[in-house]
DNA sequence: GAGGTCAACTGTATCGTTGCAGTTTTTTGG
DNA sequence: CCAAAAAACTGCAACGATACAGTTGACCTC
């Protein structure tokens, strides 16, 4: 545009460079200071360093590095050759601010889901998929009793991660809508109900309980009770659906325990169980939706004088075999929550890469066989 | 230097920024695409676009929110008031590529380490400290089957974090002299034997295991046996002291159990036991470093038909009171890994703020009355 | 041999921030 | 009333990487 031929450039000499020994640029000292990235040894080689060592370019060195179509295959294997040698690795905050990418993974986790270490599979799980990638993980903590959209919300607003991983999901769950609004790169750990696609991994909590239920009535009981997820979660419904769908399926009675859910204090669980085995309406099965939550029982059963697989039996979902080894009468269904860091992980980076939601949604559990 | 004066500065025009409406300056676009930090709404505020609202420079803008000396009170107000309005927050990338800082802390962790879920409320314990501060945690992890070093190599050769936490520290860590001698700030979840002074969290092994001894002489028990950490570790060495102290102290008995420690599985452990409960060498009292291990050793004892509490005591170190509810009859002592999450993270934050090693340093545990 | 095409390479500007070396304005001292 | 000093503010360059818009030279084509 604007400005005649003169304006721009073809000084004769060009001022990044000119290592051309003999002429007569500047001073020494400024010379040594930026032509040779560094005479030292501990520095961290940078493209500079690189294009220093082979002579080109550091636009040159970048693309060479990138594979790029319009570098030469010599070049690039020169490159590729003198950067493994000077373990050359791109500094991330350049990349970062360059191109907003940060090869960074949020898990976005709720400091008090912690009482029952979900946690410390589900980082591992992720961790291991990641290992193999430029990605880190890095974990955005909060507090349940304080807004759960915060934590999405300061990596939308401050671009902190290329791709976000939550749980605890809601039917309609406003931080799904959120970063679906920004298309933002995540996967929930847990369904919505909201008709809109975005990845997901799920344990089939439905399965689960029907497949419960089902174990239950093979022993021969007939009054079942469930101590279910928190009524918010996504996955209270599942849970529901398919205890009561297999209690109408196999024809038994329930017993209501809603005082409490699977969130609250052991303590709790089992004063409120407690409550409900002094009542008239005793169980004589028990579909428990969490390992935790099952010790809180089967401390108010032995309480109350009961024997587990005698009065009445337990089905508990858990997240390792600990119960299997302390009380083997109570029967276990395992999540594999590792597993699902697996497919967390897989599915955050497949989206980021461009893959469409609807491909990146799964749910692990039993085999459906029986549902 | 060279030049005459008219070299460096002095146009009549500064190229950058120049709003003066109505000058005769390059072609609109340009201009727009520099002047206007942003016309349209949502794009994250910088120093830029305070320095436009305010009218003030970028230098200064930035020097005002550093609290800097020589910035007028009202600008600093009035900077700050404006940046508070646009939810200005510094760009991370910006800020380490030009200082180095990262507001990283990297927790360096055994991906294997986890079968008994002690990552978990170390995880919360860290995250806790680290909301009311600028530092986000990264998880960092390694196979244990690899070297243990390539993490720590890591983030110090691409200086990925400003501080690192570490555990299963032995006596002679290599890790721990890497980063002493590159002067790194660290933590490490446990101590070492180098003579060399660093930060460091610990838990008192050997105040646990002298007061299980004294617990188990208490009820009677004069033939005890340990389950122990592994012997590379260092906590190794303090869990025996302890132990071989209390036994000396209170002139028991002790039975060697060497074959497995606390890292080995669950089933090694259980038959390893169940094999010394077979032999001649029957401990009446067993200390356990572990409380998932412990749950291996009651599977042993219970089937080799003996009753805990009756023909034998065990007492456990634990992550957690889930033996306590299950089996009350073992006695737990617990261990609380999310207080030394919180004592790590504070150590490290503390190392960085250049607070001397021998300050930063904690064993937390039982009251050292008894020991 | 002028003009065009293509392959291979390169300089410049830029992301947002801060260290440095100023510049301008006001105050102070003599 | 002028020089010096202090106070308040500022532009430039650089951190490392990449998008973009060239430049260079070899080779073709007519």
């Amino acid at each position: 545009m604007a400005g005649a031929e003169g304006q721009a450039n073809m000084d004769e000499t060009k001022r990044t460079g000119s290592p051309i020994p003999g002429a007569p640029v500047a001073a020494a000292p400024a010379a040594s200071l930026n032509a040779e990235p560094s005479l030292a040894a501990n520095i961290r080689p940078t493209l500079k360093t690189i294009a220093f060592m082979t002579g080109l370019g550091i636009t040159t060195v970048s693309r060479a590095l990138k594979d790029a179509p319009d570098i030469g295959a010599e070049t690039k294997a020169r490159v590729r050759l003198v950067a493994r040698q000077v373990g050359y690795q791109p500094n991330r905050a350049g990349v970062r601010l360059r191109t907003g990418k940060t090869n960074v993974i949020s898990l976005v986790l709720s400091l008090e889901e912690e009482i029952m270490g979900l946690t410390s599979p589900i980082v591992v799980g992720i961790s291991e998929v990641l290992a193999a990638t430029p990605y880190h993980l890095v974990v955005t903590p909060y507090s349940p009793s304080r807004d759960a959209l915060a934590p999405v919300r300061y990596v939308l607003d401050t671009g902190a991660a290329d791709g976000v991983i939550i749980s605890r999901t809601e039917p309609k769950d406003p931080r799904v809508a959120l970063m679906l609004e920004r298309n933002f790169p995540f996967v929930t750990h847990g369904r919505t109900e909201m008709g809109l696609a975005h990845p997901y991994h799920d344990y089939d909590n439905e399965g689960f309980a029907y497949a419960a239920v089902r174990t239950l009535v093979e022993r021969g009981r007939r009054r079942l009770t469930l101590l279910q997820p928190p009524p918010h979660l996504t996955f209270h419904r599942h849970m529901r659906h398919g205890f009561d769908r297999a209690v109408r399926d196999f024809g038994v009675e329930t017993i209501p325990f809603d005082a409490v859910d699977i969130d609250h204090s052991l303590i709790d669980i089992r004063t409120a169980f407690e409550t409900l085995l002094h009542s008239g309406a005793v169980p004589d099965g028990i579909v428990s939706g969490s390992g935790a939550g099952t010790i809180a029982l089967i401390a108010a059963i032995e309480a109350t004088g009961r024997t587990i697989g005698q009065d009445l039996d337990v089905v508990s979902k858990v997240p390792s075999d600990f119960l299997g080894w302390l009380r083997p009468e109570v029967i276990t269904m395992k999540e594999d929550i590792r597993h699902a860091g697996h497919e967390l992980a897989k599915a955050v980076l497949a989206r980021i890469a461009g893959q469409p939601p609807e491909t990146l949604q799964s749910v692990s559990g039993l085999d459906r066989q029986d549902v």
